[in-house]
DNA sequence: GTTGATGCAAATCCTTTGCAGGGCA
DNA sequence: TGCCCTGCAAAGGATTTGCATCAAC
């Protein structure tokens, strides 16, 4: 079976075809989407095995937790850059951006200093996209 | 009885302990904790209504809903400033702050343009505090 | 052959809802 | 009085876990 990237996990068929759907997925999947669509090619895969295989990705770093609205959680690839989200709350798109938050913290912020700020520091902030602010009017 | 901020809600004993718990947690308290806290006056306060009192204070603007972690909801009485939160993965210390994100935003990043950011943008990183540094070494 | 991964079902956690009774305006 | 609020119990969605089986190393 092809490696799951470099790490020690145990490459089954379905690890890398939850895999390859979250690389796909342009990072904006939850476990539930992943799961229907993983299962056109598993047919017989259980949402259990979605999750477990998600947690151990995360763990090893392959992938990384979002929290994007509030009652669950979406996945994405690692990136190595630090990078955020703005989500329309009119039509759920989702926009990408880069800014080094952590950067402008530790510089800007006392009380942070000394702070690990760790890679994962995310900021999601929601508003409403252009489009959506017309058709509001 | 005490009416509850400038609201036009009903003010019932519930609602004013409750108000008054989140008040006193600083911000960081869980709906859990909100009720095992509001028990303590009111033995006989439901979860419920605990969850009902957080969503219409929610609904009115008089306190805010955060995500500081990845499984349920913590709440806090409104500011009208913009801060947010940097969370310590050692002993789960959160350090308040206040930071224009929103204007950073806007004025840095091209994608963002045009883009209506909603007051309760809201930044939430996890870090080890130096504290925890010392101890983990 | 071992060890870790899977599928299934049941369990758990957090939150919401239905309903009948009760309290504030 | 009328309407909103409450408590209780049951329902709901997301995620996790126990267990026997199975596949990768």
């Amino acid at each position: 079976m092809t490696p799951l990237g470099r790490t020690e996990l145990k490459a089954t068929s379905q690890r890398s075809v939850i895999l390859d759907i979250v690389r796909a997925g342009k990072g904006h999947l939850d476990a539930d989407e992943i799961y229907q669509r993983a299962r056109e090619r598993l047919p017989r895969l259980s949402l259990s095995t979605v999750y477990r295989a998600l947690a151990k990705f995360k763990e090893t770093g392959l992938i990384e937790e979002r929290h994007l609205d509030e009652n669950h959680h979406h996945y994405e690839i690692s990136h190595h850059d630090e990078h955020h989200h703005l989500i329309c709350t009119g039509c759920g798109k989702v926009v990408e951006f880069k800014l080094p938050i952590t950067e402008i913290i530790i510089e800007k912020v006392p009380q942070a200093a000394g702070f690990k700020i760790n890679h994962s520091g995310e900021l999601s902030l929601s508003g409403m996209c252009p489009d959506c602010q017309k058709k509001a009017t």
